[in-house]
DNA sequence: CTTTGCCAATCAGGCTA
DNA sequence: TAGCCTGATTGGCAAAG
């Protein structure tokens, strides 16, 4: 939204420019840039002795076109982070979600279990009941009782 | 106060002599 | 392997909304 913030800039059109950035009033950064400038134009390296010749020229083609990469650089970079900070969120979201309904699972599943295991017990009285009638004692374990005739009431039927 | 844009410094990885 | 090159990242600042 907002634009051009730091530079007057007379004149940019072809390719002359005249683009001086403003001092920041704390004056703690803005130590210039060196910007390896060849003068053929190659892109090649310039050792550090002639570098100073070229510190900070600000006016050149070179310069801009490094200030408008690095510029578009800085964009992509923060639009990036942006995303992955959005995808974060949403991730956390998404697992709050899915652990609210792991968790009301566990809860159904934990009263599923009561009932059943009420069932279980309750059966498993009735049983008791039934193997130990009041008054009765259990047979001693030598005697076998050859009577095919009792009806003995278990109801331990296998199929 | 937040957003947007720029600048400069620095980092990281590929390339070359 | 050292030095260079370039895109990516980061911090600071200013202006606009």
């Amino acid at each position: 939204m907002s634009k051009p913030s730091q530079q007057r800039s007379t004149t940019d059109q072809n390719g002359v420019s005249v683009i001086q950035t403003q001092a920041h009033s704390s004056g703690l950064q803005q130590v210039p840039q060196l910007v390896p400038v060849s003068p053929g134009g190659g892109g090649k390296a310039v050792p550090p002795s002639k570098m100073k010749k070229t510190i900070a020229d600000k006016d050149s083609d070179e310069y801009r076109q490094r200030r408008e990469r690095n510029n578009l650089a800085v964009k992509k970079s923060r639009m990036r982070s942006k995303q992955k900070a959005q995808d974060t969120q949403q991730r956390v979201n998404e697992l709050k979600e899915e652990n609210e309904r792991l968790e009301a699972k566990i809860k159904l599943l934990s009263k599923e279990l009561s009932v059943l295991k009420d069932l279980f017990l309750e059966h498993a009285h009735n049983l008791a009941d039934n193997v130990q009638p009041q008054g009765t004692e259990a047979p001693s374990p030598g005697q076998n009782n050859n009577n095919s005739s009792n009806n003995n009431n278990n109801n331990h039927k296998h199929p």
